[in-house]
DNA sequence: AAATCCGGTATTTTT
DNA sequence: TACCGGATTT
């Protein structure tokens, strides 16, 4: 067969052209289900068989590490061999840290960082924040860890902050030096450092830049439109002045904006690079006709877009259904109903179907239904294994045994089991390591020394620095296994450090540990470097729960964790107003474009059918509310959905008919601080049980002190208000849990 | 040091 | 309501 035939077989003529185009930038705009993958995986097919590329001068960026080796097999398996550990196929961060690694000494770092992941971070900003004596009433830690992540994936440093962020209420620019001082005395770098630290090294080092420029010639990137301003300015470096680059992305699946995604280094692409070559990818191979229409009548909507239009050559395929229950226990109860028919009455797989809600809080009264109904379902994403506190614990043990020196690791486990290590002792140990500048370890060594730690906590200490000693020895040689074990000994953390075993806690905690044990063995077989440091940066980098496998079940997620991945029958869940477009969303079109984007991903998941659910009154914040349809129900293509859908989830639907743009100024006014708050009509007021509240109104809270309600909103039975205290503290409370007294003025 | 209470809060989340 | 984290009690 011949080589044509192998990687070009059976495209469309679009996609021949994504797969060869080769001399300038490309930019693909690959709508939903329209092949993508395919695209990709053939082009770095075809660049190195057709074009002769060497693969290790391919780089290719993915947005997870599942797509990576997903991405990666199928390469393999097009090139026709097992696995080629020269192709270069990863996450922009694995890519950075294994730049960094290698170049550590040119970045000016340690070159055996730990790499901090979220929770660590949050950790990390909370110190930051002690050692800046900034109270955490002035500004919430998440707000500041926000903050900073935002600064670094703008590439803005410390110094930089100072002048932007100088009129902030919170000295963000004095807390983001602080943290990084932290990070730099713990050498750790957290996830945004790891593109912005290669950033700089590149931009700022021609020769590594050049050297790094040589060995990858050839860059691509999916999910271009998730990609941050970071990431795009790597790109750029790595490209050098003769690029070949390709991006793909759809900016109707930019769902990610909140987190630093920028859809316009996708819409502004062929600014950076005008020479770049566009190719639209516009039929669809995924979905029925009807499903394509109905999304496609949706992000219509939207105004930023480079716009296109999807076709297929597919039937149309069942009408968009629709179950509207009386309550959310009856939404869940009828979806399960339907469920339960599906399989068995029409033989169809639990795993060729999935239920997508906009937030895990919907999925609880989900899995009540599906468990009445006996139906196997799976919940992906959720709580990460990884979070769990003992296996945060074993890492941290981990982590210090591969660096003693670092205090986050050390002063979350110095206790752990208790060993009389209580508040006083540790408290000692921080300032002897602030004042001599040494590390809580090194201060620990020396307290010890001099006998300053009594009772309990003197042979504790001892076991533990000498725990913490000779662990420290064993992990510049021993396998992962083998310093966990010792670890799991000496400090016999599974009879002493989970409580209760027989509690269901103690239980699961045991179980948490059983498989992290697993993912070690796991990890041993899998890598040829065994030790620890890189098992770290393996769990920081991939912190993927481990694979449930292709079970029989039915999959229940959010939309975004659903983002790339398609199924036969799906269900969406909680199409009320508030609920999905999410309320929060209302104030700010572009936030609220994201949010009808995200109904469009939903949507676009599905190959066959599509029913789209809600309940007349949902139990939110623990009340029930009368609901309101979702606004995106009404903005679907009617002629997509069976009479019955029509009925139950437009109630307005004849006014409708009759007169379209009377029922849009109805959907304008009960929805409308979508677009703008004067036309919004104005918030219920509080009907709580000490008199409403209103804006102006002089309240009392107990530890907070006085101040003037400034806002007052949310539904009837949770009204909320936002009060500005007199020192300068604004706070939103729920008004019936606030414990709030209205004062005479 | 563990058990309990209380107040505050309430999207989405990968790396 | 339900959860979490911090404070307070035992």
């Amino acid at each position: 067969m011949s080589l044509e035939a192998l990687l070009l077989d059976k495209l469309n003529d679009r996609q021949r052209e994504a797969v060869t185009h080769h001399g300038t930038p490309l930019l693909i705009v690959a709508g939903a289900g329209s092949g993508k993958t395919r695209v990709i995986t053939h082009r770095i097919a075809w660049l190195h068989l057709g074009v002769g590329i060497p693969i290790r001068q391919i780089l290719a960026v993915t947005f997870t590490n599942k797509a990576a080796r997903e991405m990666r097999e199928r390469v393999c398996a097009l090139l026709g061999v097992p696995d080629d550990p020269a192709l270069a196929i990863s996450t922009f961060h694995s890519r950075c840290a294994m730049l960094l690694r290698r170049e550590a000494e040119a970045a000016g770092i340690s070159p055996s960082f730990a790499i901090l992941d979220e929770r660590d971070q949050k950790a990390a900003v909370v110190r930051a924040m002690e050692n800046a004596g900034v109270s955490d009433r002035t500004a919430k830690p998440a707000q500041v860890q926000h903050f900073i992540n935002m600064a670094k994936m703008r590439m803005l440093t410390p110094t930089d902050c100072d002048e932007e962020f100088a009129d902030e209420r919170v000295p963000y620019a004095l807390l983001y030096r602080h943290y990084e001082e932290l990070l730099e005395k713990n050498a750790s770098l957290d996830f945004e450092d790891l593109i912005f630290r290669a950033v700089r090294l590149l931009r700022d080092n021609g020769e590594v830049r050049e050297r790094w420029q040589r060995r990858f010639r050839h860059l691509l990137v999916d999910e271009f439109q998730d990609t941050n301003a970071g990431q795009f300015e790597l790109v750029k470096l790595l490209a050098g002045d003769d690029p070949d680059v390709c991006v793909v992305g759809d900016e109707d699946q930019s769902i990610y904006s909140w987190r630093g995604a920028e859809v316009t280094n996708l819409l502004g692409f062929r600014e950076t690079f005008p020479n770049a070559h566009l190719v639209r990818l516009e039929q669809n191979y995924r979905s029925v006709g009807n499903v394509l229409k109905a999304a496609g009548s949706v992000i219509a909507r939207n105004t930023m877009r480079i716009g296109k239009e999807l076709w297929t050559e597919q039937p149309e395929g069942d009408p968009i259904g629709a179950l509207v229950g009386f309550d959310d226990t009856e939404e869940a109860n009828l979806v399960a109903m339907r469920l339960a028919a599906m399989i068995a009455s029409d033989g169809i797989a639990p795993a060729d179907i999935a239920v997508f809600y906009r937030s895990h809080a919907l999925a609880r009264v989900l899995e009540d239904g599906l468990r009445k109904y006996r139906i196997p379902y799976r919940i992906v994403g959720g709580t990460r294994f990884y979070d769990r506190a003992e296996i945060k614990d074993l890492i941290c043990f981990l982590r210090l045994a591969l660096m003693p020196d670092n205090d986050l690791a050390f002063e979350r486990v110095v206790n752990v089991p208790t060993r009389g290590v209580g508040p006083k002792a540790l408290g000692d140990i921080l300032s002897r390591g602030a004042g001599e500048r040494i590390s809580a370890f090194e201060a620990a060594t020396r307290l010890a020394a001099e006998g300053a730690f009594k009772g309990k906590a003197r042979q504790g200490m001892e076991d533990f620095l000498a725990a913490v000693r000779r662990w420290h020895a064993m992990a510049a040689h021993a396998t992962v296994h083998e310093v966990l074990k010792a670890i799991l000994e000496d400090t016999r953390y599974e009879t002493e450090g989970v409580g209760d075993a027989k509690s269901l806690d103690g239980q699961s905690r045991l179980e948490n540990i059983e498989e992290f044990k697993q993912a070690v063995a796991e990890f041993e077989k899998l890598e040829d470097d065994n030790r620890v440091g890189t098992f770290l940066e393996t769990l920081a980098l991939d912190a993927q729960r481990p694979d449930e496998g292709d079970r029989q079940t039915v999959s229940l997620m959010t939309v975004h964790n659903a983002k790339g991945l398609e199924f036969d029958h799906v269900f969406v869940v909680g199409l009320d107003q508030g609920v999905f477009p999410n309320s929060r969303t209302f104030d700010e079109p572009a936030q609220f474009e994201e949010e009808r984007r995200l109904f469009y991903v939903a949507l676009t998941r599905a190959r066959r059918t599509l029913t789209l659910c809600r309940a007349m009154r949902r139990r939110r914040e623990g009340f029930y509310d009368a609901t309101v349809p979702s606004q995106f129900l009404s903005e679907l293509d009617a002629s997509v959905l069976t009479a019955e859908a029509r009925r139950a989830l437009c109630p307005d639907d004849k006014r409708r008919e009759r007169d379209p743009r009377g029922f849009e100024r109805q959907g304008f006014r009960a929805f409308g601080s979508a677009y703008g708050r004067a036309s919004a009509p104005p918030p219920s007021r509080p009907t709580g049980g000490r008199g409403a509240l209103n804006v102006g109104d002089r309240v009392r809270h107990r530890t907070l002190g006085e101040g003037v309600v400034v806002e007052s909103g949310g539904r009837p039975g949770s009204e909320r208000v936002r009060v500005a205290f007199d020192d300068g503290i604004e706070q939103e409370f729920v008004v019936k849990f606030a414990g709030l007294t209205k004062m005479e003025k």
